[in-house]
RNA sequence: GGGCCCGUAGCAUAGACAGGUGGUGCACCCGGCUGAUAACCGGGAGGUCGUGCGUUCGAAUCGCACCGGGCCCA
C-alpha cells in the first residue's frame, strides 16, 4: 500500500513523540489508535502518508531512573561516576525502552514507521535544535538572565512547571514581627510557611487600598505596637495570645508604603544589615493572615517581578543543592528545610505565633523532593515578543474541536511568559552557546559542522560530556567554553515537524512537505507540544508548523477519576486486548465518545462492542456453508471481483437485496462525511449499528430461506451476490478501524486476482445511484410493522410460530399504504399472517364502551342519577354512539319514563374484541386477529412438531444434508387428526425426512426399528413421543 | 483564584450550536426464536435531564449563580 502511494500527493503527519518510559497506558493507546485510524483512512484515499513515528528520549525522568538503578543520591555521585558513562547508561535506557514501546504499539495494530522513528537523541535531531536556537539568537529572542524558577534541590536543576507535582504537606505557619526603623516596640506583622526564606527578606508588600491598623497590644504586662490589616487584628492577636488590645491609628496600604524596617535576623545573617527594607505596594496581596506579605525576590516568582519593578535586591543565599551559602550567615551550609527549626529559634521574641498548616506543596515529579524557588541564571526565549504572531497563527490553524484552538489554546498563549529553556543536567541536548571568560563574547552554533570548523575539532556525538571538551578560540585571544546547561526536553520535541523530515541537514523534503498537514494529541499537550512547537516554529519560520490539529481527551476510570497506580484503578491496554482483542479495543475507544471528550473506561461497553463484532463474524460465516455447498463464486471480471453484477442486475433483484445495498451505500457516504470532521465516534457507531440492525437483525433474517433453496435459482444467486457485495464493502469500510477482522474476512473472500490485502484497497465513498431512499423509507415502515406485530402478538399470547389470519393496518398516510402494496409478501412473511388488510378509514371491528360522566348526569337527572348511570353502562354502546353521532341524543327507557342522553353525559372509549390486539407503528396502527381456525391450528401444531424434530436433529449433530426417518405417537385425538390431515408432506420436507409415520397409540409403532433418539415432548400441554433415525440411504 | 471542557435511568451515551411529546445500548424483569446456536430477537419497567434563579406561551437545550468531575494555568 505504502509502495502504491509513493509519489502521489503527500499527506504530512507528525507523530507527537511519547516519552520513552518503556510502557504504554490506555491514554497512549488511545492516542495511537486515533492516529492509526486516521492515517489508514488517508492512505486508502490514495495519499502518500508520512507516518514516521517519533520518541522523546532525553530528560530528567530517564536520568532519575538510571540514578536509581545505580543507587545515586545527587549530582556529585554522577560526576564521580563519570558523565560519559552515565550518559551511555541513559542512552541505553532510552533505546531499549523505545524498542519495547514500538512492539507494544505494533501489537495494537498501529501501522506507522516504527523501524525508523525519529529520535530526539540522534545527531541530526540535535542539530535541528541547535539550528533553531541560532535562529532565536539571530532574531534577538534568546535571553539570559536571572529568574526565579522551580528548583529541585536533589536533582540540582531548574524544573518546568509541568514537572512539579502537588500534594499536601505539613509546614510551620509563622506570624513574624518585623521591627520598624526608629520606632521602638513597633512592628509590621507578616505571615509565612517557609521560615527558610526569611534570611532573604527584603520587603513587605501591602495592598494600596487595604486599611491597616496600628494596635497597642498587651501581653504579660508588656505593650507592643503592631501593624496588621484592620479586619484581621483580632484573629492575629488571639493567635499571639495577647490579653488586651486597642486600635490607635488607621492607614491605607498606600500611606504605609515606604515605611522602613529591619530584619529580625540581622544578627544571624549579616548581609541583612546592608539591605534597606521597606514596605511596597503589590496587586497580589490578599486579605488573609495579616494582610502583609513577606517578600524575598530570590525565592518567589511574584516576589521577583515585584523586586524588578521596585528596584529591590534580588538576594538568594541558597545554592543549587538547597544549602545556604556564606551569605546565609550562621545558617551557611545547612539544607534549607533542615534550617527551619533553627531559624524559628533565632527569631526569638520576633516570633508572634507559631502554628501548623497542611497545604498543597510542589514536589519534583521524578524524585518527589519538595521543590524550592530560587533566583538563578537561566536561558530564555522571549515569548512576549512573538506572542501576537503566535495568536494569529492559532487563528489560521483548523482545530478539532474548534474551541480547542479559539478558546483553550488561545487563552493559554495569551498568558504565556518567557520560556525557560535551560536545565542544569546531563542527559539532554547541550545548549550550543560558547562563551569567552575573558571578554564575555558569545557564539551560538547552528550545526556541528560550524562548530567543528570554528574549533578545528571533529565532534561526532554532540552529547555531554564530549561536546564540553570542544573549545573555540576567541577573537580576543582567549578561549571559549560551552555554557554548561542543556535544553528543557520540551525544546527537543518542539523541533519534530522539521527534524522528522531531516531538516536542516536536508532541505528537499522540507520544501516539499512542511508545514504538517495534521497532528493529533491529548488536551494536556495544549501547554505541551502544541505550544512548544508553535513557539519554536514561530521563532524559526514565523508561522505555525501544523495546519490541522485534533485534540483528544484523557482516559479516566469508570467513575471519571484519573487512573493512577495508588488508586488501583488502572486499566492497561494489554488487559483489554487479552480479553477481547485489538479490534474490539479500537472500536470501543473510537465509539465510546467524541475524541475530544474524556473517556470513562467501562468494561461493560467493551463487551458490548465485542458482542457486535461477534455478530459481524456470525453474519460473515452464516452463508459460507451454503455457498460452499453450491460452489458459489461471485460474478467477476476474470479473477478480480467488482460490483458490476450488482449494478447490472439491481433492477431485477428482490426488494431486500436492493435495500441492503442501498443501506450500505448510505452508511458509507455518512462515514465518509463524518471522517471529514473527525467525528470518529459517530462513524464507528454508524458502522456497528449497520451490522447489528440492518445486516444481522433484518437482512440476514429475511434472506435465510433463500439460502436454503435446494435447486439453483436466480433468487438464491442474488442473495449470495448481495451478501458477498455487502461483506466486501464492509471490509473496506472497516479496514481503518478494525484492521484485523477486516483483513481476515477479506482474505477469505477475495478472488485470485484481487489485491492480497484489504489494506491495499482504496477508500470507497458509496455510490449515489445504488441508494434508493424511497425504498429505505418503505423498508423502515415494514420493520416498524414487524415490531408492532410482535408487540400485539405478545399481548395476545400468540407465539410467532403460530400463524394468524388477518392483520389489519390502519394507515395514516399514502406512504404506509404504498409500503405494504410494494412489499406485501415480505410483510405477510414477517407477520406470519395469512393476509394483511391496509385501510385508511376507521377499523370496523373496534367495539365501544359507554362511560357515564357523573359530573353532568347529577345536575341533569338529580336523584335518579345512579340509575341512569347503570342504564348507560348496560345499554348497547355501539347503537348509542351511532345515534348520538347522528342525532345528538339517545333515548333509554327509564323507571319513570324515557330518559334522554346527550353527548355531555357519556364518553365512549375503544374496546378491542377478545381476539384482536393492537399496537402502534410508525404512521399507522396494527390490529392482529389471533382467532384460531382449524387450518391455522394445524399449521401451528405442525410448526411446533417441526421445531422439536429440528431440535432432535441438532442433538444428533446431523449435517444439513443428512436425511432422517421419523416415528411419532400422538395420543390426543384432536391433535392426531390435525397433523395427519394435510401437513405430513410439509413436515417431511422441512426436516428432510424420507419417511414419517404418526400413530395414535404406542402399540402401533414399528418395534423393529431402534430409534437413535426417542423422547417425549410437551406441546401446548399435550404429550407427543418422537423417535428419529438417520435414513439408511443417506449414510 | 483563573481559562477550557464535561454532568441526561443502576451504568454508558444521543439530543444542546439553530428552544416545541427526552431517544439508544448494557444490566434487570417477562416473552419469543432455534438450518448464525455456549448464539440471536421482541416486550416491559426504570428519568427532579447536577442544583437554584432567570429569559420565554414553552427550557435538557439560551443566560446567570452555585455544586461535582477532568485538563491546563496561578
Amino acid at each position: 500500500m505504502k509502495e502504491q502511494n509513493k509519489g502521489k500527493k503527500p499527506w504530512f503527519f507528525v507523530d507527537g513523540p511519547p516519552y520513552t518510559t518503556g510502557h504504554i497506558h490506555l491514554g497512549t493507546a488511545w492516542n495511537k489508535i486515533l492516529k492509526d485510524t486516521i492515517l489508514r483512512y488517508h492512505r486508502m484515499k490514495g495519499l502518500d502518508v508520512i507516518d514516521r513515528a517519533g520518541y522523546d528520549m532525553h530528560g530528567l525522568p530517564i536520568e532519575v531512573r538510571v540514578e536509581h538503578e545505580l543507587g545515586f543520591e545527587n549530582k556529585k555521585d554522577i560526576e564521580a561516576y563519570g558523565i560519559g558513562t552515565f550518559i551511555e547508561r541513559c542512552k541505553q535506557f532510552a533505546i531499549s525502552h523505545k524498542e519495547i514501546m514500538s512492539d507494544q504499539f505494533r501489537a495494537l495494530g498501529i501501522w506507522m514507521d516504527f523501524d525508523n522513528p525519529y529520535q530526539t537523541i540522534t545527531p541530526d535531531y540535535i542539530e535541528a535544535a541547535w539550528w533553531a536556537l541560532k535562529k532565536a539568537h539571530e532574531k534577538g529572542l534568546l535571553e539570559r538572565g536571572h529568574r526565579v524558577v522551580n528548583w529541585c534541590p536533589r536533582c540540582e536543576t531548574a524544573i518546568a512547571d509541568s514537572e512539579v507535582e502537588y500534594w499536601d504537606e505539613e509546614d510551620p505557619s509563622l506570624f513574624v514581627k518585623f521591627p520598624i526603623l526608629g520606632k521602638p516596640d513597633e512592628y509590621l506583622v507578616i505571615w509565612t510557611t517557609t521560615p527558610w526564606t526569611l534570611p532573604a527578606n527584603v520587603a513587605v508588600a501591602v495592598d494600596k487600598d487595604f486599611v491597616y491598623a496600628r494596635v497597642s497590644a498587651e501581653k504579660d504586662g508588656k505593650t507592643e505596637y503592631l501593624w496588621i490589616a484592620e479586619s484581621l487584628v483580632e484573629d492575629v492577636l488571639k493567635k499571639g495570645r495577647y490579653q488586651d488590645f486597642s486600635i490607635l491609628e488607621h492607614k491605607t496600604g498606600k500611606e504605609l508604603a515606604g515605611t522602613r524596617y529591619t530584619s529580625p535576623l540581622a544578627d544571624q545573617v549579616p548581609r541583612q544589615k546592608d539591605i534597606e527594607h521597606r514596605v511596597v505596594l503589590a496587586g497580589f496581596v490578599e486579605m488573609d493572615n495579616t494582610g502583609m506579605v513577606h517578600i524575598a525576590p530570590g525565592h518567589g516568582w511574584d516576589d521577583y517581578l515585584l523586586g524588578i519593578q521596585e528596584g529591590l535586591d534580588v538576594f538568594c543565599p541558597v545554592d543549587g543543592a538547597g544549602h545556604y551559602t556564606a551569605e546565609g550567615g550562621i545558617f551557611a551550609g545547612k539544607f534549607v528545610r533542615d534550617a527551619n527549626e533553627e531559624i524559628v529559634k533565632s527569631l526569638g521574641s520576633f516570633l508572634l505565633a507559631r502554628k501548623k498548616i497542611v497545604h498543597r506543596y510542589g514536589h519534583c515529579w521524578r524524585c518527589k523532593t519538595p521543590i524550592i524557588y530560587r533566583a538563578t541564571e537561566q536561558w530564555f526565549i522571549s515569548i512576549p515578543k512573538i506572542k501576537e504572531q503566535m495568536l494569529s497563527e492559532i487563528r489560521a490553524t483548523t482545530w478539532y474541536p474548534e474551541w480547542a484552538g479559539s478558546a483553550r489554546f488561545h487563552d493559554f498563549v495569551s498568558d504565556a511568559r518567557d520560556w525557560c529553556i535551560s536545565r542544569q543536567r546531563y542527559w539532554g541536548i547541550p545548549i550550543p552557546v560558547w562563551e569567552c571568560k575573558d571578554c564575555n563574547k558569545q557564539m551560538v552554533f547552528g550545526t556541528m559542522a560550524e562548530l567543528n570548523q570554528a574549533a578545528g575539532s571533529n565532534l561526532t556525538d554532540p552529547h555531554r560530556p564530549y561536546v564540553d571538551q570542544i573549545t573555540v578560540p576567541c577573537s580576543c585571544g582567549g578561549t571559549m567554553h560551552r555554557v554548561e546547561d542543556i535544553f528543557d526536553v520540551w525544546f527537543d520535541s518542539a523541533m519534530a515537524s522539521w527534524a522528522t523530515i531531516g531538516f536542516p541537514a536536508k532541505k528537499e523534503m522540507f520544501e516539499k512537505l512542511w508545514p504538517a498537514d495534521f497532528i493529533l494529541e491529548g488536551q494536556d499537550q495544549t501547554r505541551g507540544w502544541f505550544y512548544s512547537q508553535l513557539g519554536a516554529s514561530t521563532i524559526a519560520f514565523n508561522r505555525s508548523p501544523y495546519k490541522q490539529v485534533l485534540m483528544h481527551g484523557f482516559a479516566l476510570d469508570g467513575d471519571g477519576k484519573k487512573m493512577s497506580k495508588s488508586l488501583g484503578n488502572v486499566v492497561s491496554p494489554e488487559e483489554v486486548v487479552e480479553k477481547f482483542g485489538v479490534d474490539v479495543l479500537r472500536l470501543y475507544i473510537l465509539s465510546a465518545n467524541a475524541p475530544w471528550e474524556d473517556l470513562k473506561f467501562n468494561w461493560e461497553s467493551v463487551s458490548t462492542v465485542n458482542r457486535t463484532i461477534n455478530i459481524l463474524w456470525n453474519v460473515y460465516r452464516f452463508p459460507l456453508p451454503y455457498m460452499i455447498l453450491d460452489d458459489f463464486a461471485p460474478s467477476s471480471m476474470g479473477d478480480t471481483w467488482n460490483p458490476d453484477f450488482i449494478t447490472r442486475s439491481l433492477r431485477e433483484m428482490p426488494d431486500e437485496d436492493r435495500w441492503i445495498i442501498s443501506r450500505i451505500n448510505t452508511v458509507t457516504r455518512q462515514v465518509t462525511a463524518d471522517m471529514k470532521e473527525y467525528n470518529l465516534h459517530r462513524l464507528s457507531r454508524g458502522i456497528l449499528n449497520f451490522v447489528l440492525e440492518d445486516l444481522s437483525r433484518w437482512y440476514v433474517q429475511i434472506v435465510r430461506p433463500r439460502m436454503w433453496l435446494e435447486e439453483d435459482s436466480l433468487d438464491k444467486k442474488y442473495a449470495y451476490e448481495t451478501i458477498y457485495y455487502c461483506m466486501r464493502t464492509l471490509c473496506r469500510l472497516l479496514a481503518p478501524y478494525a484492521p484485523h477482522i477486516a483483513e481476515e474476512i477479506y482474505s477469505n473472500l477475495r478472488l485470485e486476482g484481487d489485491p492480497v490485502s484489504v489494506h491495499m484497497l482504496s477508500w470507497y465513498e458509496g455510490e449515489e445511484r445504488l441508494i434508493d431512499s424511497d425504498l429505505e423509507t418503505r423498508m423502515g415502515l415494514i420493520r416498524s410493522f414487524d415490531e408492532a406485530v410482535a408487540n400485539a402478538r405478545q399481548a395476545g399470547k400468540r407465539k410467532l410460530r403460530w400463524p394468524v389470519g388477518t392483520v389489519t393496518v390502519v394507515a395514516k398516510n399514502e406512504v404506509v399504504s404504498k409500503a405494504f402494496s410494494s412489499m406485501y409478501n415480505l410483510a405477510c412473511q414477517r407477520a406470519n399472517a395469512r393476509e394483511i388488510l391496509v385501510i385508511t378509514d376507521q377499523y370496523d371491528k373496534i367495539l365501544w364502551k359507554a362511560e357515564p360522566i357523573m359530573k353532568k348526569i347529577g345536575p341533569s337527572f338529580g336523584k335518579i342519577g345512579p340509575q341512569v348511570k347503570k342504564l348507560i353502562e348496560e345499554a348497547d354502546a355501539i347503537a348509542m354512539r351511532n345515534q348520538i353521532a347522528e342525532k345528538g341524543v339517545y333515548a333509554i327507557a327509564g323507571p319513570e319514563g324515557e330518559i334522554t342522553i346527550t353527548t355531555e353525559h357519556v364518553m365512549f372509549t375503544e374496546v378491542m374484541p377478545d381476539n384482536i390486539f393492537s399496537a402502534e407503528m410508525t404512521d399507522a396502527t396494527v390490529f392482529v386477529d389471533v382467532t384460531l381456525t382449524a387450518d391455522l391450528e394445524a399449521e401451528g401444531y405442525t410448526r411446533e412438531l417441526i421445531r422439536r424434530i429440528q431440535e432432535m436433529r441438532k442433538q444428533l449433530n446431523l449435517n444439513v444434508e443428512e436425511m432422517i426417518v421419523i416415528d411419532a405417537i400422538v395420543q390426543d385425538s384432536h391433535l392426531f387428526e390435525l397433523l395427519t390431515q394435510s401437513w405430513q408432506d410439509a413436515i417431511s420436507k422441512e426436516v428432510r425426512a424420507t419417511a414419517l409415520s404418526i400413530h395414535q397409540n404406542g402399540s402401533d409403532r414399528d418395534t423393529t426399528t431402534l430409534w437413535q433418539l426417542d423422547r417425549d415432548w410437551d406441546i401446548e400441554g399435550l404429550t407427543v413421543t418422537i423417535g428419529i433415525s438417520v435414513a439408511e440411504n443417506s449414510r
